[in-house]
DNA sequence: CGTAAGTTTGAAACTAATCAACTGTTGTGG
DNA sequence: CCACAACAGTTGATTAGTTTCAAACTTACG
């Protein structure tokens, strides 16, 4: 028995629906998207030039040395972007979520890695003609660089998290942002909905699985979050959780 | 006996430095920075704009809760930026060189902290008006969404470091990069020059001072590095280094 | 010189990793 | 529909790498 969590419901008639072209129209991410703020014009032009990708769960988007001939946008599904070292080590260095826009900044390859968590839809842009369409398109280029400084914010705050914070701290940050993306993009302010395992989750936060589990368990054992079937976990006192995410004594 | 090494010596005439506005001429960090692709007419907008600010060794630019009103570019010394958690714990996300620009993607405040490590000096610039003058050029805009893109990659490679590498190989990798930042600025390839404390290095590579100091000792105990006098360190064997930075089992 | 700060080195303690066993879940074929 | 296999996750015991605490040593500088 699943609970039913209440879709993301964009306003499709304050978007410019109408106008919209296909695969634009139906589509559940835009209001969370870098396009979402494009004019029925505009979007047109990136519509004729972006073609659908669909994913199974585990399946590769992007390989590491590949060339870098497009960028994506996700439309559904939970993606992993990492890189890797010779050995097995992984780092992964985000979790991509519908909305979220991949393999800008890339140069000659991607330099990268990139597969589906879960089964997982994105729209593909040929990149020379993306660049095209941002140079004709002032806006669009800001948005994007908007869009990079938003994620070397967020990557600096990771470092922070690698670099010095606990197990459980690591756990705390990692459920109390993964549940605020997830609101953002209308899930419950209360809910990390986790697509991805342990294993992914330990490549994350720089620790191994079994660590991952016992900070879970810490977490529950300390009453600030709740297992709950289907990979979700409830956060039960997201003030105490962020004090602990932050390092602070906790009120 | 020391190898001499070319000095940064950008060819004034190329870079039309005849033309440049006053604080510009005399820059030597021009040739290496976001500026130093600019014509002379847009050089002179910019410059119009800017200020100059001096700093003493550990004195701070930016802290980390203030109204981000200004950005810079590091004309000379050393400077750290990083995070703080409300306890001692620290993360420098990264050191800046000469070249460097700081605080563009930033919202209302900074959002992290900047200090001088050694002496320093940079160019002030009004945000509002630097942001209007990046409008005006789209070429100085897109200029800097590259520059956002390497910080993005650089940040996520860092990730790595923190989440997955030893100490040893914290130590290598650090060491590499500087050195390879360093020569592009016009220093030797072989050679990194730390003119900042055990201490920032440590919270940069997210362990303790002992650690770093342990780390250096077992690199120079392997024959891969020289502690030589000033806080410099010759790279010995620069394939074993970059070997042992990237995890692989060394040829 | 003498002091203070920074660095190195040593010993003990601790967090998270590793190794290993067990449990639960999912999916498949008998 | 149940049995079983395969895999993900949890829990336990032990180990290892880094931190912490402490002291000695260096370096820079008044």
């Amino acid at each position: 028995m699943e609970t039913v969590v209440t879709p993301p419901r964009p306003d499709l008639g304050l978007l410019g629906l109408a106008d919209a072209p296909e695969p634009c129209r139906s589509c559940t991410a835009r209001a969370f998207s870098f396009c979402g703020a494009l004019r029925a014009a505009e979007l047109a032009e990136l519509a004729a030039v972006s073609t659908q990708v669909t994913l199974a769960a585990g399946q590769p988007l992007i390989a590491p040395d590949a060339p870098a001939r497009d960028v994506f946008n996700v439309t559904t599904g939970v993606l992993r972007a990492g890189l890797a070292m010779p050995d097995e080590r992984r780092q992964v260095t985000g979790f991509l979520l519908p909305g979220d826009f991949v393999g800008f900044g890339a140069g000659e390859t991607y330099g990268f890695g990139v597969e589906a968590v879960t089964a997982a839809t994105l729209c593909r842009f040929d990149r020379p003609r993306f660049t095209a369409l941002l140079h004709a398109h002032p806006g669009m280029e800001r948005r994007l660089l908007c869009m990079a400084s938003d994620e070397v914010r967020e990557a600096r705050a990771h470092q922070l998290l690698l670099g010095r914070k606990t197990a459980s701290e690591r756990l705390a940050s990692f459920l109390r942002d993964l549940a605020a993306r997830q609101a953002r993009r209308g899930g419950a302010p209360d809910v990390a909905a986790l697509g991805m395992s342990r294993a992914d989750i330990a490549d994350h936060l720089g620790l191994t699985p079994e660590s991952v589990s016992r900070g879970l368990t810490a977490l529950k054992v300390a009453g600030l979050i709740r297992l709950e079937p289907a990979g979700r976990v409830r956060l039960l006192r997201p003030p105490a959780l962020a004090a602990l995410a932050e390092g602070r004594p906790e009120a």
